[in-house]
DNA sequence: TGATTTTTACCAAGCGCTTGCTTGCTGAAA
DNA sequence: TTTCAGCAAGCAAGCGCTTGGTAAAAATCA
């Protein structure tokens, strides 16, 4: 038997599927990869995924990721940076929605906002760039500290005016800092955990609470 | 993963526990195992860690750990049981300390100690049980998870309080998965980050901040 | 336009290295 | 004589990554 019709017989095709000129996706590879990437690092961390892993989920073989990424931890850092720059973009054009609210709804909105890229669909990215720090370079840790800089700092004017006007009491670089631990740290029990015998949160329930923790009532101007 | 691992963490000098003369250093090699894992673990991560590592940080050979713990996994947990274990018992010293004060002043001693626990002297064990529990199997993650809920829930009177002053406005449940979140992420950017040009917090300051920062003043009972 | 070359996007195989862990053994203590 | 607490050596498996090759698409040339 021919090669030929074992493999016609057995298995898809040798070559790559067919692709006619309109579907021609530019780097549509590399996207899967990185999505299948960051859903894997998530769920079993950096470490407890292999190459073998992530080639698999997108149906390559095991040394085809080299291809498009030098090393895997190169494949680690876009993931990273891919989740920062969208969580970016993402938080700009909330900031630019909410304009003209008050602060304190203003900072309902970036919290609003920070739980969905948490949480929300296609939140494996941020997570991974949370919790797998350290498998990277420090130098690549930079750049990502340079963004997380910009996505954080976002918020520092609203965090200014609620403390002018009383109803943010704690230091405003402490609070964010503290803050977004609070936030941050919802990936380790949001949706594992759920509080007894009650329906899952929402989203938008679990920003009401959020801001009633931090952000005092009115009458707190007294002081 | 053999059965074997699973069922039993630690493998026990076969023959029946013996205490002799005063000094003989009974578990004291274990104890050294240990620690220098919980350091390791903590600065590079477990899988970063290798079992040499450990050995050579204690001057053993590359096999000799092996006699102490079952496996690398069995060490880890020990570290993250032990951890646990003296962290309960310290929070309940703190809680009878200020068995008679009031519930703000309750909160303050257990988010001062819990900070303690975090990144006070010997502070390596609780961080390493905080970002490694996906590490271990999940009946040993259950058996954590109930220590845990031992330590956290100790905090539920105190917030019950709080929360009928009306000085903590947050559902009772969710306040405290986001304190602690806030508490336990400054062990990421706590003696690592520093606030620009500034001395670094003392713990007792950052305490302060993280109680100003959830506890609304008295005024808020008018609400 | 058709023929030829170059580039793209992989596959199949495997190499070298590190890892967790095992085994056989041994000097000292009990 | 038995037990303890390791040492010295090494094994099997899995890892990241490399290499040589190739069908198909794209670009270039006649």
């Amino acid at each position: 038997m021919s090669e030929r019709q074992l493999a016609d017989g057995l298995r898809r095709p040798r070559g790559r599927p067919r692709k006619t000129a309109l579907e021609r996706d530019d780097g549509n590879r590399r996207r899967a990869l990185l999505r299948a990437a960051a859903r894997l690092f998530q769920r079993q961390g950096f470490d407890a995924t292999s190459t073998r892993d992530i080639a698999s989920a997108v149906g390559m073989q095991s040394g085809s990721p080299f291809y498009h990424f030098a090393s895997k931890q190169a494949l680690l850092f876009a993931v990273m940076e891919q989740g920062m720059h969208d969580a970016i973009a993402q938080q700009a054009r909330v900031i630019e929605r909410v304009r003209d609210a008050s602060a304190t709804e203003q900072l309902h909105a970036l919290v609003r906002n920070h739980f969905n890229v948490l949480l929300g669909p296609r939140s494996d990215f941020i997570p991974v760039m949370l919790y797998e720090i350290r498998s990277i370079s420090p130098a690549q840790r930079r750049l990502l500290a340079a963004m997380t800089l910009a996505y954080e700092s976002a918020w520092d004017p609203v965090l200014h005016r609620l403390h002018d006007q009383g109803r943010l009491r704690a230091d405003v670089r402490v609070a964010r800092l503290l803050i977004f631990g609070a936030l941050n740290w919802s990936v380790q029990w949001y949706s594992a955990r759920r509080p007894a015998g009650r329906a899952r949160l929402t989203l938008d329930e679990l920003a009401d609470e959020a801001l009633q923790l931090f952000i005092a009532p009115e009458c707190a101007m007294e002081n």
